[in-house]
DNA sequence: TCCTAACTTGGACTTTGTCCAAGTCAACAC
DNA sequence: GTGTTGACTTGGACAAAGTCCAAGTTAGGA
């Protein structure tokens, strides 16, 4: 993760001990927390830390391309560190478990140029539902 | 719209003026409303109408499978009345348009069997994103 | 070491949605 | 038609998620 704190300096940001733990916090594969469950990581970390930083941090992130805003369901956003390489989210419907998954080809070729209504047409997000080893298991 | 209030009446519901005039606002194709749109269309035809009885109503809807509910930004829900055909979402970055699109192909094959960490994969919303025309164009 | 613009803070505020007790009414039985 | 009843509706309080702001703090260059 400091590749990615360097990187931020390289663009200028000034390197606060707060957003060092936001970045430390959001350090690993498959991880997708919510704002509050940043700042709860973030806390244990940094005790004065404000939701109102986490959310700055998060929001600076987001825009400067390094972390991605995921809404699977109706609440909470989720952050994803995981910007570099293409992926799309699996998602238990029973239990809330995210993965990061890679399906085979580019889903922009399946949209034919009259379902695309004139729009410029850039991007695809992808949620795939199920349940997971242990929701299908049983209750 | 009259079929769908049958149907609800085939299954129990009592037709209130309520119940009528929401679906009355759900009508027709390319409706993604938000519940506090719903409800100010719902004012403007029963005055009286409250949000709690717009929540609970498209909540009984959406667990009926008559209307869909479609998460693409972190923001307000949408509603799709569109639920007997199956589509996918195109999404205006500029202006938030939202159009229903069908592209070809199962997305759920695209997704390969070492992908799917053992889960049991049943469905795959996409959202396309892009430029609409009117947003192409220019400021 | 000093200075200053950038950053952080806590709290007030907004938006979106849920819950509840009390009042109302659609549909059925007669 | 009338009465009955349980399902439905209402308004307001509450909760969760996120934004905004004035005042205080600090990283990093001079």
């Amino acid at each position: 993760m400091s590749d990615l704190l360097e990187r931020l300096r390289g663009r200028g940001w000034r390197l606060t001990s707060q957003r060092r733990v936001v970045a430390e916090v959001l350090d690993g594969d498959h991880v997708h927390l919510t704002a509050d469950e940043v700042h709860a990581r973030a806390v244990a970390r940094l005790p004065e830390i404000s939701r109102a930083t986490v959310y700055n941090t998060l929001g600076e992130l987001v825009c400067l391309g390094e972390v991605l805003e995921v809404a699977t369901d109706g609440r909470a956003k989720r952050y994803d560190p995981n910007a570099h390489r293409a992926h799309q989210h699996l998602l238990c419907s029973g239990c809330g478990a995210i993965r990061d998954v890679h399906p085979h080809g580019d889903p922009l070729e399946a949209l034919p140029a009259g379902e695309r209504f004139g729009f410029t047409v850039t991007a695809a997000e992808i949620t795939y539902r199920g349940l997971c080893p242990d929701c299908t298991a049983g209750p």
